[in-house]
DNA sequence: GATGAATGAGTCTTCATTCAT
DNA sequence: TATGAATGAAGACTCATTCAT
């Protein structure tokens, strides 16, 4: 995550440069603090009160930063969601290894790296609040969800074009194959937290039969 | 109780009276307003008095029928759970089909008479604030997930038994089964309620390759 | 008490009239419940709801009787001060007794007849909302206390005069003579009403007490 | 804690600032014009509002300090209390004057430093108020009126003792003793203050005839 | 008359935002 | 910059009052 402040200050001579970069970090760390109080909470149940006192800062700080408690929101969802843009369809799209191979790859590696981490959370934020922040929702939509199932489209397309998977609806089914995914993210900031865990499964359990049943699914009718 | 459209008074001709009593029919009417505001901005984003005003009432009437905003909330959870849990369990565990039309015909039935509807957007509202009531999350979960889960795990546990499915964790199984089904219901009262349906598939075409594909998954490998 | 409606219902011939007094008895049923109310929690701190409840009425009925809240404290000042004024002065105006014993006799008919009844919270009562109305504090102070002490002082006066008592201010004894009276009578609906019992003093222990430092203070300087 | 007068900010000329900061004194300053408006209006029948008016800050201010309503009273009953408590005890206790004197000296004194001061109302406050706060009439009760009847109690008995008092009943005398300071004191705050003083009598006049006579009263009938 | 459902102005209380320090 | 005291608009809730039944 890069979130610079909105100055530069110059670098004393002879400072140590290390100090510095503090400063720089101040709105990233404003932010996490807003994401995980925002997830827990909703938006307008969380009070900037409890963000700064989380990022352990004043209230008036955070007015430093942010103009406001709607565009601190809004920074959030666009800060986070750089790093959600670049982590896979480079490395995914690249690879040259078989459709099957390449969904389980997918399905782990979006796991780990995205439905495992905080920033699952500002899925089911966002989704909360689409009603009240529309254009946030459609930002968050354009931005992240969209790219996201053009990729998976784009590896099941793949297949079917290599005769790895057998023909099928394309799109349909990439949000079939997402779903469990985000749906579990998102479980596991709403009802797990809660302390709701005893009929959970555990996410690998579900995933790797969640791979099973795709492939099985799309093995194409050969022989 | 089942809940009701918004107040359709027939009001004879003359002069409108002011208002009008309705002690049976106002508690539903005032939890539908309840529910579509509360889906819509959440609980704290949702004000009393739009409630009120939706319902076509006074604020303080609202108080006659709930003690405060909280307990609203928890009775809207309360009653709209209550049809629910009806809906599929008995006509779903009594039917004698095989197991792939089982599933096609709880897909389609839980679209039509959960997902598709205004209850679908209860799922988001309680997984949205779970954190902040975490016992309503519990008993959302108690009387609604873990018996659907339950239901779909039954179908999926019998189907095997007889023969009709392959060799698979029944319990991550039905959440995979369930999952697009969810997002998707949850998906309509977000994303696609902003205005962003451009890229939505629909979901009868969304359905389709879901049954399609779970039915090829758990195709028995025999032959 | 002589509390009647604002209308005398027609007695219909051949009804018993006993059922007909139960309608007259109406308002002042709904003042003795208004007063108990208003004595405990004050005038802004009694809902109309629980005076009607502990009236047995509902709330709509208060409104038959009584165009609003402020007119029905008004009505029970006006009402409860009638038979206050009646009580002494006749009955110590004409007695022949010495000035001694008319202040023994003036002290327990006092308190037998007022201090300890719940008029006496009517006092308290309106002590406490003398400023939010003003009017009913002059006009309970013009009925009530400045009678009552005219009263007084014209004892003290003739017993004077006739050299039972010694030469003193007669205005400031009269004060001083009944201020342990008024204020144990409110002591009693406020301290003690709360449970506050333990040190405080049995009435007629202090009533006794209190009759006899008077009279002792009094005595004149004879021999 | 000493409850100071409102608001007497030393500003600058040039432009006013829309507020300052007085962290220190403000609590004191809230608490005196609560105090103020509570005696004259009643718990319930003063609004937050207006305290904060009187105090000349915003309605917001008054939560800084206090989490509620009720809790403001109670810190203003407890804070007032505090410098009643140390008035008289130290004083009176270690005097070697005779009883007589004694006496005049606690009347005067208890009028001079208690009676006359606005401190006064808050004993009618806190009567008013016994029925909806139990525990305030309690503390009062235990905190001032308790030992302040002790306190008399001593001196009468300690005059007995010395053969300058005759013997009485000393808890009744004390309150006898007591009873036409406080209902003065009372009075002052609500006939009077709702400009009902013209048969009212000079409070000078009235303690001097209430000094003579509890002394005559006293008097050991030696001789 | 009597009832109590419905109303809405009035209060308490919260919290995003401002600004003196 | 950073702080947190102060603000005031907004929202939850109450209750005197009205009025359909």
């Amino acid at each position: 995550m890069t979130i610079a402040g909105p100055h530069d200050s110059p670098v004393q001579s002879g400072q140590p440069p290390r100090w510095e970069r503090r400063k720089e970090r101040r709105p990233a760390e404003l932010l996490a603090a807003a994401l995980a109080r925002f997830v827990e909470h909703g938006y307008a149940g969380t009070r900037l009160d409890d963000i700064a006192a989380s990022a352990g800062v004043s209230k008036g700080t955070l007015y430093l930063y942010f103009p406001n408690k709607e565009e601190l929101f809004k920074a959030l969802v666009r800060e986070s969601v750089v790093p959600l843009l670049e982590r896979f369809s480079d490395r995914l799209a690249s690879s040259d290894e078989t459709g099957p191979v390449l969904i389980e790859q997918f399905v782990n590696t979006w796991w780990l790296e995205f439905g495992s981490t905080r920033l699952a959370g500002l899925c089911k934020l966002i989704m909360a609040e689409a009603g009240n922040f529309p254009e946030v929702a459609r930002f968050f939509h354009d931005e992240v969800i969209q790219p996201n199932n053009a990729l998976v489209a784009g590896l099941i397309r793949r297949g079917i074009e290599r005769g790895e998977f057998r023909q099928v609806d394309v799109e349909a089914t990439a949000h079939v194959l997402i779903s469990p995914l985000v749906l579990k993210a998102i479980w596991a900031h709403s009802f797990e937290r809660s302390g709701i865990q005893a009929e959970s499964i555990d996410p690998q359990r579900m995933l790797a039969t969640h791979i099973q049943l795709i492939q099985a699914a799309l093995l194409p009718p050969n022989r």
